[in-house]
DNA sequence: ATGCATGAGAA
DNA sequence: TCTCATGCATA
């Protein structure tokens, strides 16, 4: 098992990489599928380099992407192809009012896994279908469980942006490349180039 | 980038 | 029923 300070370099390594390479969360995401079988979401791509999965699914994609990476760079003048989705009934995305959200958080923080009658009383009272409620604890408590938390309240933790830079030379960090969307196949973005 | 959702498998 | 890996849909 990769250590954990090992995944964490890792996955700010891949996101770099990628985008110097000029590829999407996408692009990878398929790419995966073309070369291990299975396909992965820009979401999971997405979550791997914000460190937002737990560490075990880290340590499985770990390897994938790994290889990913080195027939990419390997590639670096290959062309690529593409594969597509399908289509499912889903049901329609509920948009939980922030309110509410802020009772649920309060009820979570009291009682983070509520039984069956506790999440009926908690839809009730938030005029909210039971599913919802009982589905808001499930991904709550998942995201308790997630790789790292970012956290976006340390003052002046970090050396590296404590200081600003002076001003100006707003120098791109990695040589940046013509995204491969807008490459070859497209005079509209040639044009614009 | 992230919120709500699904489904397979564990308990 | 819950957890876990994963993703569609949306902000």
């Amino acid at each position: 098992m990769p250590s954990e300070a090992e995944i964490e370099q890792f996955a700010r390594d891949i996101k770099q990489k990628r985008v110097a390479l000029g590829f999407t969360q996408e692009d990878v995401g398929c790419a995966l599928g073309l070369l291990f079988g299975k396909m992965f979401s820009q979401t999971t791509i997405c979550r791997f380099e914000s460190l937002q999965l737990s560490y075990k699914n880290m340590c499985h994609l770990k390897p994938l992407l790994s290889r990913w990476l080195e027939e990419a760079q390997r590639n670096e003048k290959l062309q690529e192809e593409q594969a597509l989705a399908q289509s499912r009934k889903r049901k329609r995305r509920t948009t939980i009012e922030s309110v509410a959200k802020n009772h649920l958080e309060v009820y979570f923080l009291a009682n983070s896994k509520p039984n069956a009658q506790e999440i009926e009383q908690i839809a009730k009272g938030l005029y909210l279908e039971k599913d919802v409620v009982r589905v808001w604890f499930c991904n709550r408590r998942q995201k308790d469980k997630r790789h790292v938390v970012k956290e976006p309240s340390n003052e002046g933790c970090d050396p590296q942006h404590s200081v600003p830079p002076v001003l100006g030379v707003a120098s791109p960090p990695q040589k940046m490349r013509t995204p491969r969307y807008m490459s070859g196949s497209s005079p509209i973005y040639n044009a614009a180039i």
